[in-house]
DNA sequence: CCCTATTTGATATGGTGGATAACAATTATC
DNA sequence: GATAATTGTTATCCACCATATCAAATAGGG
């Protein structure tokens, strides 16, 4: 067993066995940034507002309860991009944690007009202050803010004009 | 019920009604404007390429496998984010059409090795092309080749330092 | 050389999001 | 007043993600 050259870890070959391997045409590729950058901010999102136990979803269901009182479970989901079945569950959830509530509505009863309860509000209040000075003040310390300001820009042109 | 007010569409209050919900801070929440455009970058990536029938992640791995032959699901699953176990399912997908294949290692034969078929190269050249000219010809029609470059840049580096 | 630890692909399983069909209650429409 | 449409809901399915576990194979230490 002396005539070596393939029994170790074949250091003959090229080389570039290590690890790294090669992204290619992947790196060009926005659908695959966008992918991985929307995983990492997510990510850190759920970090930043973890003492609340508040996912991006439901922190936006809150802040368009606030600025949108009155409106039934359809109209918020419908904005949202939220199916109205899977509306139910979510909602479920946040009235349960007493941070919403389902109130019938006077002019059409088949509706549920949804309200912030105080507690929603006061947990809103305290999430949008989470965000704002730890997970969007990070992104401004990586990108600045006039490229986070470009960044949103072209984010919400795609979004809406793509 | 001649006393009217109440009775047809209630326009007596402030007006808002008809439909437009008001995003508010939404629409300065990076994150929520970064899954809006994924999703909408991902829905017309899967319209442009299918005629091929490839999602985003197999568009990746046929890629990947391209320019890094040799390597093992282990690899290739890592590189992409993919855990083990979700991959071979999805190995099982491309391989049942013929676009790869697993070979034995002959060094370790634990695991194995990936390979681009020659239908899996061809159907990859056929979505390369389709990518090109339709999915990202048309962001640099929207964005313009310099802002698709800076948004590209952008996200990349929030993917990999945030 | 043997025994143990590690690695690789695979399976099973559970959780979460997203999508459709269907239903009862209510309202709109003709 | 009969029929159609809307609202919230349930049930169900599928894709994706995550963990534990396993058998086969390999690596490493005595």
């Amino acid at each position: 067993m002396a005539e070596g050259g393939k029994a170790r870890k074949e250091p003959a070959d090229a080389g570039i066995e290590g690890s790294a391997l090669q992204l290619g045409e992947l790196s060009e590729l926005l659908g695959y940034s966008l992918k991985r950058a929307q995983l990492r901010i997510f990510e850190d999102f759920l970090r930043c507002v973890a003492p609340l136990q508040l996912t991006p979803a439901q922190f936006s269901v809150l802040l368009l309860l606030d600025k949108n009182p009155g409106r039934n479970q359809t109209e918020i989901a419908n904005t949202l991009g939220i199916l109205r079945p899977n509306f139910v569950a979510m909602l479920d959830g946040l009235e349960s944690r007493d941070l919403c509530a389902r109130v019938r509505s006077a002019n059409d009863r088949r509706s549920h007009i949804l309200e912030l309860t105080d507690k929603g509000r006061a947990v809103l209040a305290r999430a949008k202050k989470l965000v704002a000075s730890k997970h969007e003040a990070r992104l401004n310390e990586l990108l600045g803010p006039a490229n986070r300001a470009a960044l949103l820009s072209m984010l919400t042109r795609i979004a809406q004009e793509f």
